[in-house]
RNA sequence: GCCCCCAUCGUCUAGCGGCCUAGGACAUCGCCCUCUCACGGCGAAGACACCGGUUCAAAUCCGGUUGGGGGUGCCA
């Protein structure tokens, strides 16, 4: 029983993008569901765009979703080196065995006429190929174009007739014409670097992977990578070419729909656990009644022959649901621990925290829990109740102290606030029924003036809880800072 | 242009010939709970793209059309 190797090979150009997570986590799931191993290597031949700092962001990514990888960077294995710019050697010498074949050849044509060329072929409705007029160069030719300064790719001289057939674990059998559709592409590029589809090639035979899951916009270009392995004499992996993520217009997903990186999301405070659950939902289906999976269960239940075929839309409000879910699922210990780092960025708590503040946070956050969705909302919903250097809702001044009698309404919750033993329901309750017939108000007349007058809007938990909180002192001092405010408005 | 993939409620999807007057989740809209907002509970509305076949029977199989996505790069 051969184990199971599947890789996710970010290339580092940018921060990791949810499709990117999406595709790292279906060879995750895979990878510890079969017990097999999960590779991750950096596809940095893009020498223009790759970037330290976008390796570290992926890094960061990946771990923050909980996407261990058993070799990799800072995680050396047996088929290193990890880093596609580190194995430059391998592809030299993959290129030189396909020279020496036959199989490959330079090519001196300038960009420029390759892109004139490819125009004539539109318009005359061909194919897109290389003309191969480089294809059996004499040596006189190649000395010339080299004295010239031209510096050659090399080409893969692909097969001229038959057909090459994908066995796509997720699609089935995906036939493609090698005459009209796998040309002379170019496998080794003038600085040196290998490209892509031929790198892949090399790294994925020589690190042993058994399936490669990726995204279907890497079907098309899979006949040539096919083409690759049977020249160089490598056995075929297992392809699974998972559905693409698009935006709510049905383009593919990228930054102008929004927030796409990973780690933007962890910074509006979205749970591991929420964006992993969500992202496996893209494309991947258990049944007909469960969403909510726990990783331990993701790795149990996923399956690629569950994956779909078709493109699915980033629905941001499912993922902002499953996340309010999973902050409720918090103990509060926990959700405290999340939510830490919003506080003390706000200003809220100092770095070190007394048992008294954190008990005093933990009755906050029983109150807060089942009220917000995203980590970060923590804090404009905590204000009131660490500082008093808060800002009156508007709309809540607006709709709620302007009704008649707010101010005796207030006088009145005033003595009552400063006249219980105890600030809770239980006795603060039967003093306010008792004002309601006095002004002609239900309780919401009494409750809304004091609760805008104690948080500055009209939107918190319950008015008992928030006094109880707040504290007799402060709620007294807002009330009279309340009625101070709407004497100077009159 | 050429090639490939895909097609069930607005969205993610269940469905792999009869169990479907098509199920679930998010979103939407009602109602309940209620001091506001959430949470929670109950309910409503909402889809098999179209046209031909095959079959006793099709959302499910086949073909076409249309639509969407991808590839076609010295990006990955």
């Amino acid at each position: 029983m051969n184990t199971v190797r599947v890789r996710f090979a970010p290339s580092p150009t940018g921060y990791l993008h949810v499709g990117g997570a999406r595709t790292a986590l279906f060879n995750w799931l895979f990878a510890r569901q079969h017990k097999g191993v999960f590779v991750l290597r950096i596809e940095d031949t893009d020498l223009a765009r790759s970037t330290q700092e976008a390796t570290q962001a992926i890094l960061d990514a990946l771990e923050y979703l909980g996407l261990d990888w058993d070799e990799g960077p800072k995680k050396e294995g047996d088929y290193g080196p990890y880093y596609q710019s580190k194995r430059l050697e391998l592809y030299r010498e993959y290129a030189q065995r396909l020279v020496e074949q036959g199989r490959a050849y330079r090519c001196y044509c300038p960009p420029e006429e390759l892109e004139q060329r490819r125009e004539e072929q539109i318009k005359r409705g061909e194919p897109t190929h290389y003309d191969r007029s480089c294809l059996h160069l004499s040596a006189e030719e190649e000395a010339r174009y080299q004295a010239e300064g031209r510096i050659p790719v090399l080409r893969f001289r692909s097969l001229d007739e038959g057909v090459t057939e994908v066995d796509d674990l997720i699609r089935g059998s995906v036939r493609f014409d090698n005459v009209a559709q796998v040309d002379d592409f170019v496998i080794m590029k003038s600085d040196g670097m290998p490209t892509y589809n031929f790198a892949v090639v090399v790294d994925d035979a020589l690190m042993r992977i058994t399936h490669v899951i990726r995204g279907e916009d890497h079907l098309s270009n899979t006949p040539k990578q096919i083409q690759i392995y049977e020249a160089l004499g490598f056995s075929v992996p297992k392809f699974a070419h998972i559905p693409m993520i698009l935006g709510p217009d049905r383009a593919l997903l990228s930054k102008r729909h929004g927030a796409t990186s990973v780690t933007q999301f962890k910074k509006d405070g979205y749970l591991s656990t929420a964006m992993v659950n969500y992202l496996a939902l893209l494309g991947w289906s258990y049944d007909d009644a469960q969403t909510l999976f726990s990783v331990p269960e993701l790795v149990e239940k996923f399956s690629l022959e569950k994956v779909s075929k078709n493109p699915a839309v980033f629905d941001i409000q499912k993922l902002e649901w499953m996340n309010g879910v999973y902050i409720r699922e918090l103990s509060l210990e926990e959700l405290f621990d999340e939510v830490l780092p919003y506080w003390q960025e706000a200003g809220f708590v100092p770095a070190e925290i007394s048992p008294e503040l954190k008990d005093y946070c933990l009755r906050i956050l029983q109150e807060l829990q089942p009220r917000f969705k995203l980590l970060a909302e923590a804090v404009d919903l905590a204000r009131y109740f660490f500082t008093d250097d808060y800002q009156y809702n508007p709309e809540a001044v607006e709709q709620v102290l302007t009704k008649p009698q707010v101010e005796e309404i207030l006088e009145y919750a005033a003595e009552a606030v400063a006249s219980v033993p105890e600030l809770d329901e239980k006795h603060l309750k039967p003093l306010f029924k008792e004002g309601l017939a006095k002004f002609g108000v239900k309780m919401g007349g009494l409750i809304q003036p004091l609760r805008v007058a104690v948080t500055g809007t009209n939107v918190s938990p319950g008015i008992y809880e928030v006094l109880a909180l707040v504290g007799r002192d402060r709620a007294l001092q807002r009330i009279e800072r309340t009625l101070k405010m709407l004497k100077e408005r009159s």
